[in-house]
DNA sequence: ATAGGGTTAG
C-alpha cells in the first residue's frame, strides 16, 4: 500500500539531501500516530486524494502537527515529496505553515518559491510568517507580489501585514494598508478592523482608533482590550478606565489579558481606590495570579504609593521572573527604600534567576535615591565582570546621577568623558540637574546645549538652558535662546496634576479654573501662601517666569497645577489621610519647596508621584533627598 | 487548512 519504504537519499523541494526514513520510523515521530490514524479510519472519511496514489494525504497532516524539530518536519516533507503529495495543497500549505510555526522561516521561503500551486492560504501563510518574524520588508514584499499574481488580499492577509506594521510602529506604511482595506471592502470584517484599531491605537493615533474602534458593530473581547492599553500607552490612562467599566455594562466578560491592560492603567493614574477595585474584581473573577498579571499588579500598587502592598502580591507569587523581581526592586527605588532593594538582590540570585540590564538599572537607581554611593559603586563596578550584563548609556545615567547627588560632581564628569557608549537625552538631563545643585554654570550650559543639539524639537530643552541663563543674569542669551524657541515654533509641554478622591479623579493645569470648586480652591490657595510666606516660603520667581506661560505670569503667578491638585486635597480629603498627587511630568523646584511648606503647617503627610518618581513629604521634610 | 490583545527603566 505504502509507495515508499526502502530506505534512499532524496532531494526535497529545497534541494537538501535526505536520507529517507521508511515510514514505519517516520510513524515513530508522530506521538499519536495511533489515535489519529485509528479515529481516520473509524470516524472520519478519508480526504479525496490523487487518483494514483493510495496514502491518505490526512496521515501526513498529522505527521506534520506532531512535529517537534525542524529535523522531524524536513523527513516529512522528505515523504511527502517521495509520495507524490505535494499537488496538494491540503497537505503542502500545512507543510509551509508548520515550517513557519517552527520559525524556519528561511525553509518556508524556498519551499512556498517553489510550490507550483499557491491558494489565498499559501499567500496568506507565507505573509503571516514574515509578520511574526517581524521581517518588514519581506512581509511587504510578499504581499506585493501576491498583489501582482492577481490574488485579492484578504481578511487573512492584511491583518498580518497590518501587524508588521503595527510592530514597527510604522504608521505610514499603516496607513497605505488601510487603503487596500478600504479598496478591498473588507473594511467591516472583524479581524481586519481590529488589526486595524490595534495598528492605529499601538502607533499613538488613538483618536482615528477610536473611530474605527466605535464604527465595529460587534467589539469583542481583544479590541476592547487593545482599546482600553491604547490609552493607558498615550498617556490617557483615565479613558481606559472608562472604557473598561462600558465593556462590562455591554456584558462582555474581561479575561486575564484584559486585567493586565486594565491594572496598567492604574499604574499610569496611580490611584489607589481604582487600584484596590480592580485587584478585588481580579479576586472576584477567581482569576489566578500568574508572571504576567502578578508582576503588573506589583508595578501598580508600587506606582500607586504602596510599596507594602506591591511586596504582598509579591510574596504571594508562586513563579517570579526576572521582571517582576526588577519591578519589586525599582518599587522599593523610587520609594526611597535603597536599602530594601538592595537585599532582595542576593535573595533574586539564590532563586536563580539572572539579572538583565533593567535590574541593574533599576538597582543603581535605588542606590542614587537613597545616597547609597558605595554600594552603587560596587554594583557598578561587578555588573559585567559578573553578572555579564554591559553598562550602557542608563547605568551610566544613574552614576551621573548618584555623584552628583552625593556632591561629587568631577567625578561625574570624567565617568561622562571616558563614556564609550552614545549619550543620550537622559543622561545629559541627570547631568544637568547636578550642575545646577552645584550652580556650575558653564558645565550646566554645555549640557544643556548637547541637549538641544540631541533633541532640537524639544522644547523643554529650550527653557532650561534659558533657565540658566536667567540664573546666572546672562540675559542676551537667554533672550536669544528663547527667540530661538519662538522661531520654531516650539511650544512647551503641558504639565498636568490630578488626585484622585473618592473613587473620582480631578485633574489640574496650571491656572486652570474648570473645577466645580475652583472659586473655593482659589481663596484657600491664597490664604495658604500667605501663611507659607511667613513661615519663610520664598516662591521660586524666577522659575515661574521663564517656565510658565505668559498669562500665568500676569494673573496667577503662583496656580501650578501641584498647587492646584494639593489645595483641592486639603479641602476634600479627610484628616489624617495622606495627600496623594500624581504629575505628567516633573514636579518644578518652586513646587517643591511649597509642598513642603504645606506638609510643615498643615500637618498633612503628601506624597507626590511625577512620572515615576515618589516624593514622600512629612512635617516639612522630603524622604528621598532634595534635588532643588 | 491561516488569525488578533498582556509585565519592568528612561
Amino acid at each position: 500500500m505504502l509507495k515508499l519504504t526502502k530506505t534512499r537519499t532524496f532531494l526535497t523541494a529545497n534541494h537538501e539531501r535526505f536520507r529517507l526514513l521508511p515510514l514505519s520510523q517516520l510513524a515513530a515521530i508522530a506521538d499519536t500516530q495511533e489515535t489519529s490514524l485509528k479515529s481516520q479510519t473509524h470516524t472520519q472519511k478519508p480526504l479525496e486524494s490523487h487518483p494514483s496514489l493510495h496514502i491518505d494525504p490526512k496521515y501526513f497532516v498529522s505527521v506534520l502537527l506532531n512535529c517537534k524539530n525542524i529535523f522531524q518536519i524536513k523527513q516529512a516533507h522528505a515523504q511527502i515529496v517521495a509520495n507524490g503529495l505535494l499537488t496538494n495543497l491540503f497537505v503542502s500549505n500545512k507543510l509551509l505553515y508548520i515550517y513557519v510555526q517552527h520559525k524556519a522561516i528561511d525553509e518556508a521561503h524556498v519551499f512556498f518559491g517553489g510550490m507550483r500551486e499557491k491558494d489565498p492560504v499559501s499567500w496568506s501563510v507565507m505573509v503571516g510568517g514574515f509578520a511574526k518574524d517581524g521581517d518588514f520588508v519581506k512581509c511587504f514584499r510578499t504581499f506585493k507580489e501576491l498583489t501582482r499574481c492577481s490574488v485579492q488580499p484578504d481578511n487573512y492577509t492584511l491583518p498580518f501585514v497590518l501587524r508588521v506594521c503595527r510592530d514597527r510602529m510604522d504608521l505610514l506604511m499603516g496607513s497605505l494598508v488601510h487603503g487596500v482595506v478600504l479598496k478591498s471592502g473588507l473594511c467591516w470584517d472583524h479581524f481586519v478592523c481590529a488589526a486595524l484599531v490595534d495598528m492605529y491605537a499601538k502607533c499613538r493615533v488613538i483618536d482615528d482608533a477610536r473611530k474605527l474602534f466605535d464604527d465595529m458593530h460587534k467589539k469583542d473581547l481583544v479590541t476592547w482590550t487593545v482599546m482600553i492599553d491604547g490609552y493607558a500607552e498615550s498617556g490617557n490612562a483615565k479613558e481606559s478606565l472608562v472604557l473598561f467599566d462600558w465593556m462590562r455594562e455591554e456584558g462582555i466578560v474581561p479575561d486575564k489579558i484584559t486585567m493586565v491592560t486594565v491594572v496598567n492603567a492604574c499604574s499610569k493614574l496611580g490611584a489607589m481606590h481604582k487600584a484596590r477595585f480592580v485587584h478585588d474584581f481580579i479576586c472576584s473573577m477567581k482569576f489566578s495570579l500568574n508572571v504576567i498579571l502578578g508582576t503588573a499588579m506589583i508595578d501598580m500598587y508600587a506606582k500607586c504609593g504602596s510599596v507594602d502592598f506591591a511586596r504582598e502580591i509579591f510574596d504571594g507569587m508562586r513563579e517570579k521572573n526576572v521582571i517582576s523581581w526588577s519591578v519589586m526592586i525599582a518599587a522599593y527605588g523610587y520609594h526611597g527604600q535603597g536599602k530594601k532593594a538592595l537585599d532582595l538582590f542576593p535573595m533574586m540570585l539564590n532563586c536563580g534567576i539572572m539579572p538583565n540590564r533593567i535590574t541593574f538599572v533599576s538597582l543603581l537607581y535605588a542606590c542614587s535615591h537613597a545616597g547609597l554611593v558605595d554600594e552603587g559603586f560596587e554594583l557598578f563596578n561587578s555588573m559585567w565582570d559578573k553578572y555579564g550584563v554591559k553598562p550602557d548609556v542608563k547605568h551610566c545615567t544613574c552614576m551621573v546621577d548618584l555623584l552628583g547627588r552625593a556632591g561629587r560632581l568631577d567625578e561625574a564628569l570624567k565617568l561622562i568623558e571616558n563614556m564609550t557608549v552614545e549619550k543620550d537625552e537622559g543622561l545629559w538631563t541627570a547631568f544637568l540637574a547636578a550642575c545646577r545643585i552645584h550652580k556650575h554654570v558653564e558645565l550646566a550650559e554645555w549640557a544643556a546645549k548637547s541637549l538641544l543639539l540631541l533633541q532640537p524639537q524639544n522644547p523643554g530643552h529650550y527653557v532650561l538652558l534659558s533657565n540658566i541663563y536667567a540664573n546666572a543674569g546672562m540675559w542676551e542669551d537667554m533672550a536669544k535662546v528663547r527667540n530661538l524657541m519662538t522661531k520654531r515654533n516650539l511650544k512647551k509641554i503641558p504639565g498636568w496634576t490630578w488626585i484622585e478622591v473618592d473613587n473620582k479623579i480631578h485633574q489640574f493645569s496650571v491656572g486652570d479654573k474648570s473645577h466645580p470648586l475652583s472659586k473655593e480652591i482659589y481663596v484657600l490657595l491664597k490664604s495658604l501662601i500667605e501663611k507659607l510666606e511667613l513661615a519663610g516660603y520664598v516662591p521660586d520667581t524666577n522659575f515661574v517666569l521663564h517656565d510658565v506661560d505668559e498669562e500665568v505670569k500676569v494673573g496667577m503667578l503662583y496656580a501650578h497645577s501641584e498647587k492646584l491638585a494639593i489645595t483641592f486635597g486639603l479641602i476634600a480629603t479627610p484628616e489624617g489621610t495622606p495627600i496623594r498627587i500624581t504629575k505628567n511630568l516633573r514636579v518644578c523646584g518652586d513646587c517643591h519647596t511649597f509642598i513642603k511648606f504645606v506638609s510643615a503647617i498643615t500637618k498633612r503627610s503628601i506624597i507626590v508621584r511625577d512620572s515615576n518618581r515618589f516624593h514622600h513629604f512629612n512635617e516639612g521634610a522630603c524622604s528621598c533627598g532634595d534635588y532643588w
